[in-house]
DNA sequence: TTATTGTGTGTAACGGGTTACATATTGTAT
DNA sequence: ATACAATATGTAACCCGTTACACACAATAA
């Protein structure tokens, strides 16, 4: 591999003349920038970015910290990450943390290492006292770390609300509600979202909120417990769609008829919803702009680019499919 | 940050002897070295990989290629390779091509730019001298690119035929096929498999063959046509599991009912193939094997390791569901 | 004419580890 | 007592771009 000291011998000129007209930086004569870009042509010279990342203390890569990309709500915001990734010249690297802390953690500091230049992290452990003495820039994605760390999510309260008004107003007159993990601050708000709507009702519950862990199999457990119990509940708001997806197989595992006998919706919007029979109503939010608008933000924050909003929150809507029954009170 | 000057000054010591211990390295006295660890741990000392790397010329970092993570076959493969990555203490970079042969090329120059250690690539379009001249390792994983790299697959013929078999012994009277493109050689042999199987039976003719881009809806849209234009095929060996959804859905579109009119097998043993109704059956191939082994293999290649088989192929094995009709003839 | 600014280019230090080589000391074999 | 290996540690070059600083020359201003 040619280095930089070979191209300038080769144009007869040195090396810092060939680092400006590498970087476009400082005064180069034209005849002397035809010679070099000449002479990197023949030697089919490539900079070495490791050397300048040692210089220059950064690295052109980002990191998104994220459960498990196995997880299908995971890969389309991976994808929007690395398009933006692409676009403006970083590294992606991915890190599945499987939700522990001490994974992250490993990640965090063997990237830093690296001089890694700023981190996306789905989590619910890290603490902003973590974050600020790693002494990287971080935008925390889907779960809010700290009110004064840039952050991106949706309306997941209103959403919430919006999915358990749907299905009163389609005529459901007992609403049950699969919930996530409280930790997860996202799914501690769409149960608050629930139980505003719900609290005051004369059919409402202690019993009708069950927990579903995020996962498919737990929601489907949970679901088969629930609906053995209170077989009068006629409506499920499934706290993501994964979980949707077990409640939906749950129902089905029961002969409960979906949407006929029960209606069921979810939260997300992820492609699973569109294969399963029914197909999947659930109140979805736009992934993929969520996920590119953190990259957008980190990058920002990395080049010291002053953005507007550091904590942005997209609206969620409804798409509706096939597993609530249409029709009004 | 400190450096590796100031632990030394902090211990006494040069910075050889403190490199000497960071690596365990030829002759430390046991005394130097506890007094070095002391300095690294009161410093909070943590080595500068850049500047490792710039030395010795790789980065600890390896690629992953591949069409598109929002593929469903692909997040497993994903994470088995980034956990073979972490465990051996290897940065994972994930690059989504989109199967463009140019995204390809740029992935690869620009990492080999951060002296990136090797590649596991997913592509149909990347030549043998590409990758020759490249001069970084690289496996092959799903498809192979030449006999002469190493790579991992399955065994795309013989499970097409398998599956082809299970058809008919459970009493299917003419089959159709929905393939994957033809310039996929894992599309290819599955393709051949299944017309090895059929060519000579009476019933067999050339429009029970149609394409469906290994893509869900350009399947199902495939899959409508053919069961329109051939009502009396009552059994689908699909080359993969995504398109065999599509599939799902063109039946349940067209009326028909599935396993009991139609049975369908897929190709791959994705999750998705679960969630559905009714479940898919399927030739499973252990994804999460196939990507940990071509980590395991890139990683042996890498650190000069010499691996016994440099082409590995892994064995399918049916994944018996609901939509195939139990049954003999 | 002299001072000042703009243009063009080179030298060498710097970023932070790694290691070849030199040197010194202790231990062991003869 | 002498020779040689094993142990222990330091100096400085090296990996390869980047840039501060110095210097030279041309053009414009005073």
């Amino acid at each position: 591999m040619a280095t930089i000291r070979d191209v300038a011998k080769q144009a007869g000129v040195s090396v810092a003349t060939v680092s400006r007209v590498l970087n476009s930086n400082g005064y180069v004569n034209e005849d002397t920038r035809v010679k070099v870009t000449e002479a990197i042509k023949e030697l089919n010279y490539l900079p070495n970015d490791v050397a300048r990342s040692l210089f220059k203390r950064r690295s052109k890569m980002i990191g998104l910290i994220l459960p498990d990309i196995t997880n299908p709500f995971f890969p389309e915001l991976a994808r929007a990450v690395e398009d933006v990734a692409n676009e403006t010249e970083y590294t992606f690297v991915l890190c599945n943390s499987d939700n522990q802390m001490e994974k992250e953690q490993q990640y965090l500091t063997a990237l830093k290492q690296k001089y890694i230049d700023g981190f996306i992290v789905v989590s619910s452990t890290l603490t902003t006292e973590q974050v600020h003495e790693l002494n990287v820039p971080v935008v925390a994605l889907d779960r809010i770390i700290s009110p004064h760390m840039p952050s991106v999510s949706v309306q997941n309260y209103e959403g919430a609300q919006e999915a358990v008004q749907y299905l009163i107003e389609n005529g459901c007159q007992k609403i049950a509600h699969i919930s996530g993990p409280d930790y997860v601050d996202n799914a501690h708000a769409r149960k608050q979202g629930y139980l505003d709507m719900v609290r005051d009702k004369d059919w409402y519950e202690d019993g009708l909120v069950v927990d579903g862990k995020y996962e498919l199999d737990p929601a489907k457990k949970a679901a088969t417990q629930l609906l053995e119990q209170h077989p009068d509940v006629d409506g499920i708001f499934v706290g993501n769609d994964l979980m949707a997806v077990g409640v939906l197989k749950a129902a089905e595992a029961l002969g409960i008829k979906v949407p006929e006998d029960l209606s069921i919706i979810g939260f997300d919007g992820i492609a699973l919803g569109e294969t399963t029979t029914p197909a999947l109503t659930t109140m979805g939010q736009p992934i993929y702009d969520v996920g590119s608008k953190a990259a957008e933000l980190l990058i920002n924050y990395i080049e010291g680019i002053p953005s507007v909003h550091s904590n942005h929150s997209f609206g969620v809507q409804i798409i509706e499919r096939e597993t609530v029954k249409k029709g009004g009170v």
